[in-house]
DNA sequence: ATAGTCTAAGCGAACGTTCGCCCGAACGTT
DNA sequence: AACGTTCGGGCGAACGTTCGCTTAGACTAT
């Protein structure tokens, strides 16, 4: 336990308590001589200031709650601990930390424990990640004013703080890149309708092909949950359509839906990046190293997680918000499975 | 931030707030009659009390410390959001949270990150991952008694709380299957020596085939950082050995590097499973679904996470201790590449 | 009836900060 | 010489708890 106090620097510093206290917060009413004498007892007596005494006087919090996803199981979330490090290290540059908490229930989206963590003054604000459309995370928080930033867009008619990739760039990347090396027929394997997250990049897509004047053939679209499982038997499907039908290129929503894609079209017998071209999205750092390595769309999750934390921070000082949503802009790394 | 506070609470029961706090730990000097008065008055006015306040009264902090990588470019630690998960989830099922941090100056080891956050009250314990063998953490916490548990293990020297996964168990499974298969050349890919983690597993491997009876060839033990590059550098070394010492099998102490072996497989021609056996460590949730799907060795992450947020508590609580380090045994999963 | 025990609840204090206000001394202005 | 201003620093209070001690009243035992 923190054993020496302000009480104990400024009895050694011949000076009140409060007057350390000032020095500590720069509260410029100190005379240069006594503020260094008070700086050198500080050090010497290796002084740390108590957080629970500050955040109870100060009505506040110097962490910021984030959820992880409750059950281990479907916790493939390949980015997430990147995120999480990119947000906790621009969180400590601004003097807060990350409170990693789970949902109970396996409802990754149960507002309960928000409510807690906030109420009880534990935590002074909220980063979200896995958002989702309709995520009801989101109206909650806004209804109680509680300051959050979300990793991942949802409704647009709400009107709260975002940072995400631009997924619709991201494909639109991957696209012309295959449009250029001449394939025609390209596939898509994405999630479910109704992943908003898809949407964008779904409309890349669409949107890359009707702009080179490709009819898109709607049977090239599959869809699936996000698991390599799910990408192979999509895989499959494309590459039992007619010989006039079925895709030379064939785009993934993620990586892991490509790994599975890849391992579809190796088991038919056919060569990835030769036969069937074939790009991901996330660039976990282990498609490079695949059989084929993986051309694949990678997203700037330094960037997102400094800007995720900057905007929470702003909402909780009170600083002004130029911009609520800010998208950024991924890169196509261009890999052999795209290239011959 | 919490307006009620509990002198709101005892103002409308009509008791003074040092009774609703009994009330709230516990202490049964209440009657029943008042105690239930109170508790309905704490439902009806949404009561949460204030962790600072509360910390600050009790000189205790309800957060674990945990330690991310800083480099979050190598951060592929494939289990790390599995094990903070689930050490997550048990923590708070005793009522405390998970507060991760960075090191600072992309050097993980830095003790001044833990020494700060303990000083200032800010949590009550830490828990290591990817500990090392002479890891500088361990010595320093140790010399203040700062109370942590460790998932993995050091120096046999120190004596503090460790949890690990008994690795050369998991490879003993895989070496004992692959012998049972009729493989009697075996080769091992494995991290650089130094590696505590790597010493267990190389134990495994060359005691399950000294056991057999199997002289092991210097040239079958091939080493590098964990990554999948490296485990395809390693595989291509041993395919180039003479017929009479190629190995048949492979056993990495990765997934990672299992695929990267995989990759090498096939790049040269062969068949991952019928030509060459490949089996791997931590089973990952892609490697299931991979071109051949990966044997792999199991940890039981979730028991870990349980168990090391157990040990820092009980030492926290200053509660006994039966045993400070504890080995928890994986399981093999055979699939396709090690089965034909 | 008196002394002793028990129960329910109140009260003051403290944990380590920060905040706002006050005050004395020194200085400069009219 | 009287007055306002600035500067350096002190002081009391408060943030919301928990802890230990005290006490009023009721009950039991002699």
């Amino acid at each position: 336990m923190s054993r020496v106090t302000l009480k104990d620097v400024a009895a050694k510093a011949g000076v009140s308590y409060q007057t350390v206290s000032k020095v500590l917060n720069g509260q410029m009413q100190v005379a240069e001589e006594t503020e260094a004498r008070i700086w050198q007892t500080i050090t010497d007596l290796d002084y740390r200031p108590n957080v629970s005494a500050r955040n109870l006087r100060t009505q506040a919090s110097n962490l910021l709650g984030h959820a992880l996803p409750g059950d281990a199981a479907q916790a493939y979330h390949p980015i997430l601990v990147q995120f999480m490090i990119s947000v906790a290290n621009a969180a400590e540059q601004q003097g807060y930390h990350l409170l990693s908490f789970v949902t109970g229930n396996n409802d990754f989206y149960d507002h309960q424990a928000y409510d807690q963590l906030y109420a009880r003054n534990q935590v002074a604000g909220f980063i979200l990640s896995n958002t989702t459309q309709n995520d009801p995370r989101i109206p909650y928080l806004l209804e109680r004013v509680i300051p959050f930033c979300s990793f991942g867009r949802a409704n647009d008619a709400w009107d709260f703080c975002w940072v995400d990739v631009d997924g619709q760039h991201g494909i639109e990347l991957a696209a012309s890149h295959l449009l250029d090396l001449g394939h025609q027929r390209i596939g898509f394997i994405t999630w479910p309708e109704g992943s908003q997250t898809g949407w964008y990049r779904e409309q890349g897509y669409l949107l890359t092909l009707q702009a080179a004047g490709v009819a898109v053939d709607p049977q090239w679209i599959t869809r699936g949950n996000n698991s390599a499982q799910v990408g192979a038997r999509a895989m499959s499907q494309l590459l039992a359509l007619p010989a006039a039908a079925r895709p030379t290129a064939v785009i993934c929503v993620s990586d892991l839906m490509a790994i599975g894609a890849m391992n579809a079209i190796a088991a038919a017998g056919l060569n990835v990046g030769q036969d069937i071209a074939v790009t991901g999205f996330d660039d976990i750092p282990m498609v490079e190293y695949l059989h084929t390595p993986l051309t694949s769309v990678r997203q700037p999750i330094q960037e997102i997680g400094h800007y995720v934390v900057d905007l929470v921070i702003r909402q909780i000082r009170g600083l002004p918000i130029e911009q609520k949503g800010v998208l950024f802009k991924p890169e196509l790394v261009i890999r052999a499975s795209s290239h011959t």
